[in-house]
DNA sequence: GTCTATACCCCGATAGAC
DNA sequence: GTCTATCGGGGTATAGAC
C-alpha cells in the first residue's frame, strides 16, 4: 500500500519536473508573460486540462519556476562560497588583492594593502582572502546567469505584468544576498573592514538596514553592501540583456575588475578613508 | 493644396501619437510582450486593420515606443546636465563634495579633497562641481524611471522575446551614456580626474572602450565609467523592479549616497590611490 | 489522473468594398 | 484611410465520462 503511494508520488514528482522543464524551455522562447499551460501540455503530449492536476493555475507554475531559479542561483553562490572558504583559504592570500588568475598587474600600480607602508607581512589586516571569496561568489552568479539567461530575466528582469510574487519567493530570493553578507561578516570578524564614511543623513537608514538583514555588520558597511548587491546585478543585467553590445568586449575580465572595485565600496579592499 | 496636405499630415501625427499613448498604457497593464494592436485599436474606437496604416506591424509599434522611451530618458538626463552646468556653476562648489541638500555630514568624516592637507583652497583640483553634475544627472534618470516605470522596464528590463531591436534604437539608447561621458570629459579637462588603477589585463579592453566611445577620456577612466553606467542602472532596476522591497526604505538618500560613491570609481571624488 | 468537449475569450494579418 | 469580413491561429479554465 505504501509502496503504491510511493510509486504514485514518484510519478507525480517526475511529471511535475517534466512540466517545469518544458516550461523553462518555453520561457526562453516566449518569455514569462506568454508562458502557456496549453503549449506546455502540447509539447509533453498531454492534454491541457491534465496539467491542472499539477499546477492549479498558470501563475502557480510561474511561481514554481521563479522559486527554482532563485534557488538555483542561490545554490551556485553558496557553493562558490563554500569552495572559496575551504580550498581557497591558503592560496588566495598568496595572490594578494587581485585574484584574477594568470596574468596580473602589468602597467599599473597593483592594489596595495591598507597602510602607506605596503610590505606584505606588516599586518594581517588585508590578506585578500575575503576579497577572493567576494569575487568568487560574484563570478559564480555571473556564470549561472550566462548559463541560464532566461531564468535570470525571470527573476532579475522586468516583473511579469499582472503577476505578484507570493510570500514563498522571498526566502529563496534572499540567498545570494545572504552569501554576500556572510562574506563580509567573516571579513569583519577576522580582519576588520575599512569602514566607508557614513554621511549623517544616511545613518538612520543604514542602522535600520543593518538591524534588519545583517546584525553582525556595522551600519556603515551594511548600507554600501546593499548598494553593491544591486550594482553587481546591474553589471550582470547589462551583460545578459545586451546593453554591452559593441561596448564591452572582454566581458569576463571587465566583470572581475568591476566587482573587485565594488569590493572596495564595502571595505573589503582597504585603501584611503 | 499644401494646406490640405498639411492638415492631413497633422491629423496623421495626432493619430500616431494617440496610438502610441494608448500603447504605453497597455505596456503598463500587460507588458511589452503582450502589446496588441487589436487591443489598442479597440480602446481607441478604431478597427484593428486601420492601425496598419500607421504601423506596419506590431514590432514597428514596439520599436517606436522603445525609441521614444530612450529619447525621453535621454532628454531628461541632458536637461539635468544643462541645468547643472549653468545654474549650478557657482553654488555647487560651496556645497563641497557632498551635494546632498540640507542636512550634511554629522557622524562621519566628510568626504575630503584629494591631498592629505585637506584645506579647501589649497588646489582647484576637487571643487565638487562635476560631482554635483554627476549626481544631478543620475537623479534625473531616477526621477524619470520612477515616473515611467513601464517604459523603464521596456528599455532596461528583460528583452522582449522574439523581438530584436533594429539599428534605429542605438542612437537614442546611447544618450544617457553620452551625458555621463560629457560630465567626465568636462571634469577631466577642467580639474583632472583621480585616475583609478588600471590592471594590466584590462588595459587593452580599456583602450578599446575609450577609443570607441570616449576618445576624450583616459582608458583608465573609460572602463570604470562603463561599469559605473551599468551599476547606476543596477540601483535603479532593483528599486523599480521591487528588489528593494523591505530592504531599502529611504530610497532617495540611499540612491544619492550610492551614486556619489559611484563617482569615486570614475575619479570624480579624488581620494586615495 | 487522464481524456473529450466545450464556453468564451484573445491575437496578427490580409482582402476588398467604400 | 477606414470599414467589414475572414483566415488561421492562440489562450484559460471547467464539466463530466472513463
Amino acid at each position: 500500500m505504501s509502496a503504491i503511494r510511493g510509486a504514485r508520488e514518484r510519478a507525480r514528482i517526475e511529471v511535475t519536473a517534466a512540466i517545469k522543464d518544458e516550461a523553462r524551455k518555453q520561457l526562453a522562447a516566449e518569455g514569462a508573460s506568454k508562458l502557456s499551460l496549453r503549449a506546455v501540455a502540447r509539447e509533453l503530449g498531454m492534454v491541457s486540462s491534465a496539467l491542472y492536476r499539477y499546477f492549479p493555475s498558470r501563475d502557480e507554475l510561474l511561481t514554481a519556476l521563479i522559486i527554482d531559479a532563485y534557488d538555483s542561483v542561490g545554490e551556485a553562490a553558496e557553493r562558490a562560497h563554500r569552495t572559496a572558504r575551504t580550498e581557497g583559504a591558503a592560496s588566495a592570500a598568496a595572490e594578494g588583492a587581485t585574484p584574477a588568475g594568470p596574468a596580473t598587474a602589468e602597467g599599473a600600480a597593483p592594489p596595495a594593502p591598507a597602510g602607506p607602508a605596503a610590505s606584505k607581512a606588516v599586518a594581517p589586516a588585508r590578506s585578500g582572502v575575503h576579497l577572493g571569496r567576494w569575487v568568487a561568489v560574484a563570478c559564480a552568479v555571473r556564470d549561472w546567469a550566462l548559463a541560464h539567461p532566461h531564468e535570470y530575466a525571470l527573476i532579475y528582469g522586468s516583473p511579469v505584468p499582472g503577476y505578484t510574487a507570493p510570500q514563498d519567493t522571498v526566502g529563496p530570493a534572499s540567498r545570494v544576498g545572504l552569501v554576500l553578507i556572510a562574506v563580509l561578516e567573516d571579513a569583519h570578524r577576522e580582519e576588520g573592514l575599512a569602514l566607508p564614511p557614513l554621511p549623517g543623513e544616511l545613518r538612520p537608514e543604514a542602522e535600520r538596514i543593518a538591524a534588519d538583514i545583517a546584525p553582525g555588520l556595522p551600519p556603515a558597511v551594511a548600507a554600501p553592501l546593499v548598494a553593491a548587491w544591486s550594482q553587481l546585478f546591474g553589471l550582470l543585467s547589462f551583460e545578459i540583456f545586451g546593453q554591452f553590445h559593441r561596448v564591452v568586449e572582454a566581458r569576463e575580465v571587465f566583470f572581475r575588475q568591476a566587482v573587485t572595485e565594488l569590493a572596495r565600496t564595502v571595505g573589503l579592499l582597504g585603501g584611503r578613508r
